[in-house]
DNA sequence: CAGTATCCACTTAGATACTG
DNA sequence: CAGTATCTAAGTGGATACTG
């Protein structure tokens, strides 16, 4: 039927689209790790709670006091993803009451450490962006 | 009160702690990064429509198109917030029709650049993660 | 051409309460 | 201690129609 072409084409450039976005590599490790606690968790669990030391295991209940204000939700539903990525291991040690810890693996690191790199980025041009986005807004709302 | 100790000191528990995930300088470039279209504006813009070219300004209308999928609104909101933060330029030449054009400034082409890490540890380790994703389903599911 | 305006759907996060 | 279950709020992206 020739009265759906138009929308036919756009449907599956689309569809292609949205293949080449699930494809590409760059989304997938944004999108794991632009979650609000994720980049959280590995830092707690790369550099210790200040986020200045060494990478060191981690329990469930010391994760949830440094993270202040994450919910048990919410850092277990965060955990459980990297787990599955590979990224941290779980480890049960049988005493009573249970004892649950979390550590970096190798892969873990490594993009903590890429994480950083992003890091180092922001914290070299923080000011850059905020002195633009003031010029940007003076220009714009004030009208 | 006392009977609100506790919950006033959960509360400010956690503002202080949005406090520091505001001025977490990771976050910040993380939930400026993860926008659905802001990596793939900038990779069009840093890398040319087929991301293995030279940085190159482009039209709306050619951003819209080499995008396929991106509503107006997503693209201009996402254009207009990469101009907010300094990363493109908006040029406007008054032509009629006018013609807009768009251009990553040098903070865009660097941020492009350390995004780019993000994406080459993505493109070394993606196996890796599918590997860990399949033994960890394979572990959980089937139960 | 280059957007803006409006309305809707979906995902994501938080609060809270309960369990092995 | 280490979570799970449920419900709700909020933010984010999408479809569509219209404008300077």
């Amino acid at each position: 039927m020739a009265t759906m072409t138009a929308a036919e084409k756009k449907a599956e450039a689309k569809t292609q689209y949205n293949a080449f976005l699930a494809a590409c590599p760059s989304q997938q490790v944004l999108a794991r790790v632009s979650g609000k606690w994720v980049t959280l968790v590995m830092s707690a669990l790369g550099s210790g709670p200040d986020c200045t030391g060494e990478p060191r295991p981690m329990r469930y209940s010391e994760l949830a006091r440094v993270l202040a204000g994450v919910s048990p939700k919410m850092l277990s539903q965060t955990l459980k993803s990297l787990e599955r990525d590979g990224l941290v291991t779980r480890t049960v040690v049988a005493t009573v009451p249970v004892t649950v810890s979390y550590e970096l693996t190798d892969l873990g690191l490594s993009l903590h450490g890429t994480v950083r790199q992003l890091k180092l980025w922001s914290e070299a041009h923080r000011d850059d962006v905020a002195a633009h986005q003031d010029r940007f807004d003076a220009r714009t709302i004030p009208a």
